[in-house]
DNA sequence: AAATATGTCAACCGCACGTGT
DNA sequence: AACACGTGCGGTTGACATATT
């Protein structure tokens, strides 16, 4: 059943909204609060469908609402829940009193998410575009035109363009995501394997919840200068690599390896595949990929269970009971930055020489 | 100064879900 | 069970502002 659009109706009015239609609903709305919207326009005497006016009273005229800036300790909290949970807006804006869901997802479009991918991360996946290619390159084609490789070759070209000394003072709130906190944030991302945020929204609420509580203990390993513990996930189901190997793979021991080194003296070649890491047939790589889904659901019906029925409402539920929700906002989380050159800078510093081996990897055409 | 490109953000659209009948 | 309705959400659009050529 499609239902036409509502303003459609009776020749609604759409569009911006005047200082005098504003008025009307923050009269209607200081009289009779919220809800049924419906009833809202007729009301108050405005043409405008309900839905058009909740969406105004929400976004835009509910008093609690910030209109200033976002702050520096916001767009980290806003970029921490991103690679958590993804483009889960309204999720992440119910951490930021006083911003909607429109208003951070706004800011992710048009602020943060090019400012990561100057870093040299992909916005998407908060992974370096580094470490991607070198996955990419390891699986050697079999993603199909149009996934993910795609769009990030657009946010490659910026990134390669960008310098990083041109960057200003505020910029230094993306520090942060330093190179204890990233390696969390990589292996959280390899934990949810093929996870897509855009079309497998109902997937796997738990592991994001799993995916939170990474996030935030990361911080406070980064705080408390302490080690983190091994992330055991995936990759225990996955065939060890030789022992001989070094180097990384897009399993999440890929994701530790490169760790193991200090950021100062790892090389992007660090993040490329040694061929004896790689599957011997197409075959062997669905049984990994099998593994390891069955491996991560065993470990979320030991998590919580009881999630299956309700996972929306469960998160949410299981948020607040285990304090991940206080842990996340508290300033705890607000002082990762480490001394020194982060990770990301160091992939920064390499990122030139990387695309002078592969200069094709800048060719739009070779992913479409 | 004019034209064009780029950035910003309010608003819209379509879909999913919950609830009541 | 089927349907209508209200609401919430995330993706996208388009008007406007600002920067660049």
């Amino acid at each position: 059943m499609v239902r036409p659009p509502c303003c459609d109706k009776l020749n609604l009015k759409r569009g911006l909204w005047t200082e005098e239609e504003d008025a009307k609903i923050l009269a209607y709305v200081s009289k009779h609060g919220t809800g049924n919207w419906t009833a809202v326009p007729k009301k108050a005497g405005l043409k405008r469908c309900g839905k058009s006016c909740r969406l105004r009273w929400t976004n835009y005229l509910r008093p609690d609402l910030k209109h200033d800036n976002f702050t520096p300790q916001e767009e980290e909290m806003i970029v921490r829940l991103h690679a958590a949970i993804g483009s889960r807006w309204s999720i992440i804006a119910q951490q930021l009193p006083g911003r909607t869901d429109n208003d951070v997802k706004n800011y992710w479009n048009t602020k943060l998410r090019k400012r990561l991918s100057e870093m040299g991360i992909d916005p998407v996946t908060h992974r370096p575009f580094s470490q991607i290619l070198a996955d990419y390159g390891n699986i050697g084609g079999l993603r199909k035109p149009g996934t993910r490789i795609g769009s990030l070759n657009k946010d490659l070209k910026s990134a390669v363009m960008f310098k990083s000394e041109l960057y200003p003072a505020p910029f230094q709130a993306f520090q942060n995501i330093n190179s204890q906190l990233m390696p969390a944030i990589m292996a959280t991302q390899d934990t949810l394997l093929n996870y897509n945020h855009t079309d497998c929204r109902s997937l796997d609420l738990l592991a994001e919840l799993q995916a939170i509580k990474l996030v935030t203990e990361a911080s406070i390993w980064t705080k408390n200068k302490t080690i983190p513990p091994p992330i055991i996930f995936v990759e225990d189901s996955l065939p060890s690599p030789s022992p001989s190997s070094s180097s990384s793979s897009s399993s999440p021991t890929c994701s530790t390896a490169a760790q193991e080194k200090s950021p100062l003296d790892f090389s992007w070649h660090d993040f490329l595949l040694d061929e004896e890491f790689l599957p011997a047939d197409p075959q062997e790589e669905e049984i990994m990929a099998e593994n390891s889904s069955k491996e991560l659901k065993s470990q979320k019906q030991n998590v919580i269970p009881q999630c299956e029925t309700n996972n929306e409402a469960a998160i949410q539920e299981s948020v607040k009971a285990t304090g991940i929700e206080r842990a996340v906002l508290s300033n705890d989380c607000q002082t990762s930055s480490l001394s020194g050159i982060s990770f990301v800078e160091a992939m920064l510093d390499q990122e030139p020489e990387m695309f002078l081996d592969f200069p094709n990897l800048l060719e739009e055409s070779l992913y479409y």
